[in-house]
Formats: C-alpha cells, structure tokens, sequence
DNA sequence: TGTCGGCCTTGATCCGTGTCAATCTAGAAT
DNA sequence: ATTCTAGATTGACACGGATCAAGGCCGACA
C-alpha cells in the first residue's frame, strides 16, 4: 500500500541532531549529551506502526522529522484518528508504558527513541528536562482542546478553515508545511485525503466537496490533493468561527 | 442566570480532606501533611468564574467535590465547552501559569486551590507528587482524545451514547453520577441541556430529540432532564460505535 | 399563592452531509 | 510506453440535523 502513494506528502528535510531540536534546545550541554547516548535514530516509511494499542512501550518517543498519526481501531473495523504527531512532538507514557492509541507513520519520518527506563532515570535528575516534559505535556493537552474546538464546527467547511489556519500556525513556529513565494502562501497538507477525512470526522466525499467549495470561493486554490494556496486567510477565520491568533496584547 | 435553576444537579456529599482524595492517596503522609498546610479550600457557587481564558493564575487547583466547565468565548458571543472537570481532577499550568480556556463552576464544587510557587516547590524535591502530576496530565491528554473520538460520532445519538458511557466509567472510579437501586442504573447528569448540547457539538433542540428518541427505544429513561436511568447499556455501546470498557486481558 | 422567567420540549421546514456508485487521475510497476 | 491500482473526484438521492417558531414545565421570587 505504501509503495503506490502520491510523491506529495513526503517534506523538505531540516537540521539533524537535538541541538536544533527546539524542544531541548533549552537544555544544558551535558543533559543533550546524555540523551543523544541513550537515545537513537530511527526512520519510519509511511504505514509502519510505530506503536500498537494497548502496547506497553519500552521506549519514549520525539519526532525530528515527520507526520505520526494516532490512531484507534474502532470495533467495525475503521480507523479513526485522534491526532497527529508532528514536528518537535514527544510522545510515549513516562512511568507508565500502556499506549491508549496505535501510532502510525503518516509520511516518510524521523523518530528519535528513548528507552524509557534510562529517559525515566535522566528525568529524576534534571529538574529541567521533567519541567520540560510536563510543560510539553500541558501544551499537548490544551491542543487537544483546540482541536475539539475546531471538531465541534458543525459545518465541514469550518473544521477545514479551523484545521488549515492549525497548520498554518504550527508551521509557524517550525516553518514546516509552508511555502511562501512572494506573496503567495502555501501549505503542504501531510495527511492523505482520506486520513484528513477521518481526522475531521467526516468522509472523503465530503470533505472532497468541501475543499473544491472553498477554491471555487477563490478562499483557497489547489495546488495538488497535499499542496493548497491560501489566496483569503480572513475567510478561512470566518468560517472557522475562531478568532485566529492569539491577541497580542492579553492585558487586563 | 444561576439563580433561576434547577435544583437537580446538586451532588452528592463526598468525604472530605485529602486522604479520601484519590489522586493523592498514595502519597506519604508528610507530602500529603505539606499539601494540606499551603492549600486552601474554596467553594465554588454554580456559575463562578473560577479562572478567566488568558489569565495568568497563580494556583494549581483539585477538584474535590463537583464540576467544572472549560470553555472557550468565541468572537461571536457564543461559549463553546472543551471539557469537564470531575472529581478527583488536577487544573492549573505548572510552571507556567497561562491558560488557554475558561473554566466555571457548572454545580456546587469544591476546590482546593495551592499557591502555585509552593506548589512548584514541593514538586521539585517530591518525586511521588512530581510523578503523579505528570501521569495525571498523560491521562487527561488521552482523555481528551477519548473525547475526540466521541465527537467525531457523526450522528447526535451515537455522541450523546458515548458521553453517557463516559459517565458511567469514570463514576466507576469516584462512585459519583451513578445511583444503583437494585438493577436499576441511574446517573447524573452534571450540566445544563444547552450546555451538553455545545458539549457534544450540537443545539439543544437536536439534543433534546436525541434524548427522547434513545428514551422511546427503550434504551434509557428521562428521569427529570439532570437524571436519567440506562436501561440497555449494551444498545448505548453499540450506538456508540466503540468498544465499552477496556478489553479485559489485553493479551497479546 | 400568584406571577415571572428560565430551560426544556415539540413542530415544521430547509440545507448539509452521509451513502452508494461510477469515473477520473497520477504514480508505480512491468 | 502500457497497464495497473489506490486515491481523489463527481453525481444522485435519502436522511439527519440546523433553524425558526411556539408551547409547556418548574423553580424562584414577591
């Protein structure tokens, strides 16, 4: 299944090496230097399983560079996703191996392992890297939320807009998924088609309609099915029903 | 606004102190005497602002008794619920005290609030509590895709079947929500129509359908609109569409 | 005890979306 | 170059849910 994908979805590479890792750039010289020793590299095609559900890891997990898709199988069979591990993501149950959701490649990635008992052990002595490890967590945890903002749009249309402004704001810290040429601005969308469907807990046929909606509004243009234009970024914040960045100021 | 309710969503007493609180029961008695000297209790009346989108708290709270609701004010007006915090749950960012959501008292709730740099403080030379603060907010992120997966439900009845589940499981733990007379299950329902309708991404008309439908199909039964007995939790489960209860054995 | 004002419920109608089915497209393999 | 195939798209149609509007219920307050 893997060999006959669309060339699209693969991404531009980056820097390697957890020094322009910007989740532990923070970190003193000796901690990187003992997670680059017990960690290792690992590259991952689009469709291996990188963790199975309910599998209980012996390893945490940071993606350099790529798309994970978490994932449950539901009872009839269909898969449905619960998110996207993205650039700069940790992910793995420190202290507590059980996975709740299977772990898929979405494209071609780089994953960086951890055996969790070293991990767990550097942790209890770098008050840094377990602040670092909690706050990450903390921020997972209110994406969730967005996420079910965007989820909760009762419109596909407005989950799209919410979905692709994500994108766009992601990037925005990484630089990935965007391309701008001159006043141009382009996102690669690293999911297929289908799998976008499910994430926006609709059907492909859909969501298809939508995506050609929002081009024939002139909101967007279609590059290809995994590259699209943003030509009105305020339409796409309408529809979203979500105000787009956060306000600058936040004073009382 | 919260004078003019139904007295129906009260709860029930639970005990008090921090022995009976579950989430730090397992911690040593000197860390359990240290949480109990710099926190403080605080009651909370159905509607208060407990903390405000934006707002730089300086407390981590515990909800000991009661819920709360985090909620996003959207541009138009409109407040869009992202989640429930129940019995036994952990808020507040450590670290870093910014938050992202709302959240508001939606019954009687007591919390117990701990200054947030004594908080941070016994965090760092208490591995037990640092450990279970760190789990805790693991939980709650799969929670959270737990939730994303129920909203996903394309139909009404299916999301409202998950979240009745969702109660039932989690009152599994705390006991609360959940009156059994006899073979007779019962449970509460912790919010408003209006609010569990935004809850599960809907309007309250849509959801009031959905309620007496699964209620003339013999499925539940309509109590008072807070109270509702689940007559066929097997038809729940499968109008759900997800397994109930975590797979038993787990074997490989 | 009577009035008031929420919230909850119900009805009617229209639009969006799920579904089934067929066609198109672009890589990949030969 | 040709064939093959998975994914993407388009069409037709039925159904669920959003919306607008109205009525019922119950607690709160005077």
């Amino acid at each position: 299944m893997s060999s006959n994908r669309p060339s699209d979805p693969q991404l531009p590479a980056t820097g390697r090496g957890l020094r322009s890792a910007p989740l532990f750039a923070a970190l003193p010289v000796e901690v990187l230097r003992e997670l680059r020793r017990i960690g290792s590299r690992r590259s991952c095609s689009p469709g291996l399983l990188v963790v199975d559900a309910q599998e209980d890891t012996d390893f945490i997990g940071y993606v350099s560079r790529g798309i994970l898709r978490m994932q449950k199988t539901m009872p009839d069979g269909r898969q449905h996703i619960v998110g996207l591990l993205m650039d700069n993501d940790l992910f793995g149950r420190v202290f507590d191996g059980r996975h709740r959701f299977a772990i898929e490649a979405a494209v071609q990635t780089d994953i960086r392992t951890f055996p969790r008992g070293a991990f767990e052990e550097l942790l209890m002595r770098t008050p840094e890297l377990e602040r670092l490890v909690l706050l990450n967590c903390l921020d997972e945890l209110d994406s969730a939320r967005e996420w079910m903002l965007i989820l909760a749009n009762h419109r596909i249309a407005g989950r799209l807009a919410g979905f692709l402004l994500l994108l766009c704001r992601s990037s925005a810290k990484t630089a990935r998924f965007l391309t701008v040429i001159g006043d141009r601005l382009e996102v690669q969308i690293p999911v297929s088609r289908t799998d976008l469907a499910h994430l926006l807990g609709t059907r492909p046929e859909s969501l298809s309609r939508a995506v050609h909606a929002l081009a024939r509004d002139g909101i967007i243009e279609i590059v290809t099915p995994y590259r699209m234009a943003i030509l009105d970024r305020q339409a796409l914040v309408d529809l979203s029903g979500a105000e787009d960045i956060v306000p600058p100021p936040a004073a009382s």
